[in-house]
Parts: structure tokens; sequence; C-alpha cells
DNA sequence: CTAATTGAGATAAAATTTGTCTTATATTTT
DNA sequence: AAAATATAAGACAAATTTTATCTCAATTAG
């Protein structure tokens, strides 16, 4: 029951990114530098999001990587769900036949009920909202 | 970012052993048929919540499982958190100092809050809530 | 063309999850 | 009392996931 460290590395690596002027290139040895993570970890990580067309690479010296989209547009869940897999707190949340209880199953709606305020909490927050330096509580309802 | 195997089994172990009548004894073989998970590891899983003082165990020809607490004290996260361990969402939640970055990281917060909100859904619920086959959303909050 | 710098991808160690199999304990039957 | 039986306890192990590292390929500057 928790993200990964890969996920964490992306989050801030990301949320770095975009403390840069839009549009520059940075260098996973930069990132991981300025996140205190492993580089050569960084770097497979920015590979997963550079497939799912979040970011952009470029290869070779002076290559680096860039936005592919807003960060005002990349949500906390977007990037667990590239890194970590599909966030599925249990296997009938989001697939019932993946259960064969899932019929006469009393505890299954309380997953549902669980797995959909988890995901729309990490949908509020998107890695815009991290680099503009705001800091505290974001989410009213968490705390009251 | 899932729950385990070990902790379903585990709640709906304990789900239908309180719909036996109260402080009868349960045999792990009864109560993985009755829930569909494999006797064995079911029997590992009681013998963690017999450590735990949940359950009673008592060995033996006609041993078996009783409650030790009542079923509506028994929170589904006490549960979990005794077969998979604590829920700490990101290693900074519950421990400042297993992150040297906790004092300049933007993210920590969100994860606070984060746990926050999951910990207390998932305190929001008992044993005895999913036994009296009671279905649909005891979360209101969670889908408004 | 060569050297330098970068990302890409293969490989692997460590930890966790998900179980099974054997052993110990207590009860019931003979 | 001894043997058979039913149960939990605990040792053991396979499979998967996590957390990386190491080598290779691509690009560019000089
Ligand atoms: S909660 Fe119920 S429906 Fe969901 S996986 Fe567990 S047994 Fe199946
Ligand atoms: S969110 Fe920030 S403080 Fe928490 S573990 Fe990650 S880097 Fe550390």
């Amino acid at each position: 029951m928790n993200i990964s460290r890969a996920s964490d590395y992306a989050i801030r690596g990301l949320v770095y990114m975009a403390k840069k002027p839009a549009g520059a290139v940075c260098f996973v040895k930069d990132i991981a530098k300025n996140t205190n993570s492993p580089a050569s970890f960084m770097s497979k990580i920015f590979q997963t999001l550079a497939k799912s067309g979040l970011v952009h690479s470029f290869i070779g010296t002076k290559g680096g990587f860039t936005f592919n989209a807003r960060p005002e547009d990349i949500t906390i869940k977007m990037v667990v769900e590239i890194i970590d897999g599909p966030i599925v707190l249990n296997r009938c949340v989001v697939n019932k036949s993946s259960c064969r209880n899932v019929g006469n199953c009393d505890v299954h709606f309380m997953w549902l009920d669980i797995q959909k305020m988890l995901t729309k909490a990490l949908s509020s927050y998107s890695i815009a909202d991290f680099a503009a330096d705001k800091k505290g509580n974001m989410l009213p309802e968490a705390v009251q």
C-alpha cells in the first residue's frame, strides 16, 4: 500500500523540470542530482515517461528531455500510473471478472469507494502545483 | 499501490467469522473454503492475526480460532496493517527522517494529506459492517 | 573522423508476495 | 494408555516486483 520509489523520483523529476523555463531541455544527470536520486535509475524512469508521451527525448550530445504536455495538465495520478502501472486498490475495483466472489462479496463496495476517493485525490494535483512552490494543504476535504 | 491478497483473505475470513454466533470456534479449513481462499495460506494469515491479539487460537482437535475483540471494534485499517504492515503511502509520511529532502520538498505535504484521507477511510469501516450484510456505499464523502 | 555526452535497453540483485509442506499439539477413539 | 485424527504453528520455497546498475547505441561538437 504505497507508491514506489520510482514514482516518487518521477514526480519530483518532473517538478524540477517544470521549474525551468518552458521548453528547456533537461538532462537526466542534472535532474537526478537536483532530486537526490540515482541517475541510472532516473534514466530508466524518464525512458518510461518518454514512451508514454508525457515528455519528449532527444538523444546524443546536447540531448535530453522536454515536456510534451503542459505541467498543469499532468496529474500525479497520471505519473504514478505510468511508472507503477494502474492504481488498483484491490483486483475487483477495475475488473469485476478478476474475482469470482464479486457477486456476493460484502467488502467489494468498500474498495470501490476508497478507490474512487484515492484516484480523485491523486487527480486533483498537477505537476505545476508543486513547481509554483506552493506549500501546505491543497486538499481541504482531507483534513476538513 | 494496492492491498495484498493476504489482506483481502484476512478481511473476508474475519467477516465470515463475524457472521457466526458470537464466541463460536472457527476452523481455518472452514474459513478458507467459505471465502474461496487457499487453506494453507489462510492458516498462516490467521497465525499472524492471532499473534497480533485480534483473534485467539486453540491448538489440537476441536481447536480453531475465536474473536479476541468485538467485530465492531476491528477496523479494516487494523487488519491491513497487521497483515501488510503499516500503511505508508510514501516513506516521508510517518517518518520525516526517512527522507533527507523532506525539508525542501514541495510534494511532501500532498502525501501527508492523501495518507490522512486514506487511513481515515480505512478506519471508518469495521468487520461488523460487512458481517451484517449491509451493502452499498458506506463512505458518502467518497462519491459525494 | 574522433571524442564526448546523452538516452536506450539488457541485465541483475534485493525485497516482497504468495503460497506449500512438514512439524508440533491437543483431543478422541480404541 | 496407545493410536489415530484433527487442528494450528512454523519452516521452506517459488514467483513476482522493486530497485537499481552496467553496457550499448545514437548524436553532435570540434
Ligand atoms: S473484495 Fe471481494 S470482490 Fe473484491 S477481490 Fe476481495 S473477494 Fe473479490
Ligand atoms: S515526497 Fe518529498 S519528502 Fe516525501 S519521500 Fe519523496 S522526496 Fe522525500
